[in-house]
DNA sequence: CTGAAAGCGCTAACAT
DNA sequence: ATGTTAGCGCTTTCAG
């Protein structure tokens, strides 16, 4: 049974037009102060609440961002969609999420439903790698006047808002105190080819380069966190095969399954084998893992900023001048990096 | 710049009245084979997408269901958030999220929200632990026409509907393992007084009880994890001051503090202590730690369903017998439990 | 300062 | 089978 006290009912209950009913709970315009207090007396009364798909409908902005990222269950993506929450309920907004299990048709079909929603913008990981993957009908969803904001990768090829880290810096800074450490082979953990991942191997390279030490593409394995295939197994073989003295692991959600199978193995870090893994987990300060960490918080903060800057422009015609921010990661350095 | 396309836009496009354009796109109605291909071909060329804030405020129904939480970043919420998301999915829903920090007046406010917005219904832990604890003027946020489940918790005092593992049983069924290991003294360490968490110390109880151990309050302590005040370090030495054999950890937010301080102690599990702790995290199988996992997709799943049941009941006023769903955790068995 | 009324885009009852 | 039209509840222009 919905019972819904509209601004009509208010207005009656305070002898005057819905008009003025309106102005007072909007907060605009003018009204006697005789009126106002009728009004916010009927409010308090009736316990009217303004129905929002009314005024959504009305204003055409629903103060609703939508977060579409690739696996929500990643300590990563959960970390983001906390600040995300927090920076929008600053702003008055509530936040939608969606998953799309890094299925770009799970993700065209939620981008579709924030047009249909008019969601005021989408905070975006995007599971499309390359812009020329996507299907001509699809690729209006990326440039259509929804603000889109891209948060830690981007699709290669595609002009956009992004807000991440400075995976190549960083990385690069990484690997180098790896091979100040004495290490020469470094096998790399990576998930899959998104730009993040082959920044992140740029920085990579560019360490050893610096040092002459050679760039060798099979010390780099690729594997889906993926409970069934146990492909990582496959993967940290391959590394171990090649006698490196460390791993460096781009992706948190790698170095569970890594440090189980060194477990397995017995072998001990860094007395065996070094490791320097992505992402900042409370594991890895009870372990004493050396870590990059990303300023999570930040990235999310300011996605939402972006976004909804990005939302006003549309109305002020006004240019952002920046479309690329980088935020700086931190590299913690704990006890799993020994030297050679 | 909104450039909406409507159905009065099709309509013209295709040569047809808004009525039966709106039929083939809505699916509903009679409507010719010509008129239909006629109305889909203009569609597509337009790139027509409804708008779902119209559709809403007509059909009064917003495909939309939020989570309201108290601590978005806790890994059991994470993973009911991730399970909800799933199964609203396969119902067509989009969910908005809402962060309370665990504070009652945050609460009622994403509540007045999701009136407003009109959302389908609210999946809520709430941060409320008695009813007599809420003004009179919140109180019908929690009895008005929006339905709302419950998970995890209940307030006291509401008659509510509520999805939940069953706490005292297995609670009971844990402690009784401890009991049987030998152990006599077992600490507990609680996060604050929620129904869940009585629950789970009546169990406890109960296993003392029927083993004729008597039962200590001042063996529990409650501990708000929190970064600052470091209140676990306080609560985790006035057990240990009580020589407790085992320590009973009520929710894994805390079990990583108590695991570091016994490191930074030198104490080894279960050699210098046995350790039980609730949900199940992935450091716990690589530590080797018991633990109660609950059935948090299940939970999460079967609260859709059940909140989908409850608007539907709404409408065709057909009650629905069971309010209180238990589902059934298990206890993992692994190595930090040892006889004494 | 206030009120009447148009209209946001869609649905569905009603008429043809 | 198809079209006309009256709202859903709100905001806001335009008159007064």
């Amino acid at each position: 049974m919905d019972t819904q006290i509209t601004i009509a009912d208010v207005a009656k209950y305070a002898g005057v037009s819905t008009a003025t009913a309106g102005r007072v709970v909007g907060g605009y315009g003018n009204v006697s102060e005789r009126s106002r207090e009728k009004v916010l007396k009927a409010v308090k009364e009736l316990n009217y609440r303004p129905n929002m798909m009314a005024q959504s409908l009305r204003r055409n902005t629903t103060n609703t961002i939508a977060v579409i990222l690739g696996d929500i269950k990643n300590n990563y993506c959960n970390r983001l969609i906390y600040a995300i929450e927090k920076e929008a309920q600053k702003h008055g907004c509530n936040v939608i999420i969606c998953n799309t299990h890094e299925d770009p048709l799970r993700e065209y079909r939620h981008l579709q439903e924030m047009y249909s929603r008019h969601v005021d913008g989408v905070i975006l990981m995007s599971a499309v790698k390359d812009i020329s993957f996507v299907e001509e009908s699809y690729k209006d969803l990326y440039a259509g006047d929804m603000p889109i904001v891209f948060v830690d990768r981007t699709i290669r090829g595609l002009d956009s808002y992004v807000v991440q880290s400075n995976n190549r810096e960083i990385s690069h800074d990484a690997v180098n105190y790896l091979i100040g450490l004495g290490h020469k082979k470094i096998g790399v953990l990576a998930t899959d080819d998104y730009s993040t991942v082959r920044e992140r191997i740029e920085g990579y390279r560019q360490a050893l380069e610096e040092h002459g030490i050679p760039y060798l593409p099979n010390l780099i394995r690729y594997s889906q966190q993926d409970e069934e295939t146990q492909d990582y197994k496959q993967a940290l073989e391959n590394i171990r095969e090649k006698k490196v003295t460390a791993i460096y692991v781009l992706n948190n959600n790698l170095c569970m399954d890594v440090l189980k199978e060194l477990k397995k193995q017995q072998l001990s870090i860094p007395e065996d084998l070094s490791l320097l893994v992505w992402d900042d987990e409370e594991i890895n300060d009870y372990l004493d893992i050396t870590t990059i960490a990303q300023p999570v918080e930040q990235i999310g903060k300011n996605a939402v900023r972006n976004l909804l800057k990005l939302k006003k422009k549309e109305k002020d015609a006004e240019k952002i001048t920046e479309n690329y921010e980088t935020l700086k990661a931190d590299i913690i350095f704990r006890k799993s990096c020994g030297t050679v």
